[in-house]
DNA sequence: GGAATACTTAAGTTCTCACTTGACTATTGC
DNA sequence: GCAATAGTCAAGTGAGAACTTAAGTATTCC
């Protein structure tokens, strides 16, 4: 099954782990063992998350000598973030109808 | 393990199906059934999408006569909205500064 | 060169998610 | 009343996620 890009992007953030990677990205750049710091984990685990997150466009990465320098894709959250954007708009609207409607029937005073 | 609301929140969004319902209430209401229609799956399936959907606060639902109603809240995706933005945010920020170091070290012509 | 560092890979374990099946309950329409 | 409809509940199954352990492989430092 072709898992969707928005699949692997909202699931790569329900984890609280994968989260606070990103959180800590926001700083700045970091290497593999920076980020499994202060996450109770082996390196190995933290690895198969940057891997993941790496895949999923959320993350880049490159090799310095021996260690591996991960930053964020600026762009990465996009989808996530218009998907969100859109439904939230057409609920919003779907309630704001609702909203006058009501507001017809039974007038505000004043 | 206490998972969070965001875990929750992304977790539901991350599949397909479950989208799927979210995009169907941005027209409106719609029954169990409704929601069940356009995907392969059993009344059951559908009926515990809807309940995580609903423990998840993304939406309500009330009972009318033999059907339930299940309709969108308006708010369910402002905590994932909000995570989203302020990521995006500091990651631009970072790439912005990057950007204007670049600009003072190779100034662009003109 | 050899030890320490920083990651990498493969394999195995446990748990949870996304279903299905099958039985059961409450409403509605004839 | 009774059959059809709409949903509900409990149990079970298979696949994938989130790790761990135990081995590597490069790089760097002395």
């Amino acid at each position: 099954m072709p898992t969707s890009q928005l699949d692997r992007t909202f699931l790569a953030l329900a984890d609280p782990g994968r989260r606070a990677m990103l959180t800590r990205l926001g700083v700045g750049p970091a290497t593999v063992s920076e980020l499994a710091e202060p996450l109770h984990m082996t390196l190995s685990a933290v690895l198969q998350h940057v891997n993941y997150l790496e895949d999923t466009g959320l993350v880049t990465t490159r090799k310095e000598g021996r260690t591996r320098i991960v930053e964020p894709s600026p762009d990465g959250l996009g989808q996530a973030r218009d998907w969100i954007a859109a439904h939230e708009a057409a609920w919003h609207a779907r309630f704001d109808r609702l909203g006058a409607a009501m507001d017809l029937i039974y007038p505000k005073e004043n």
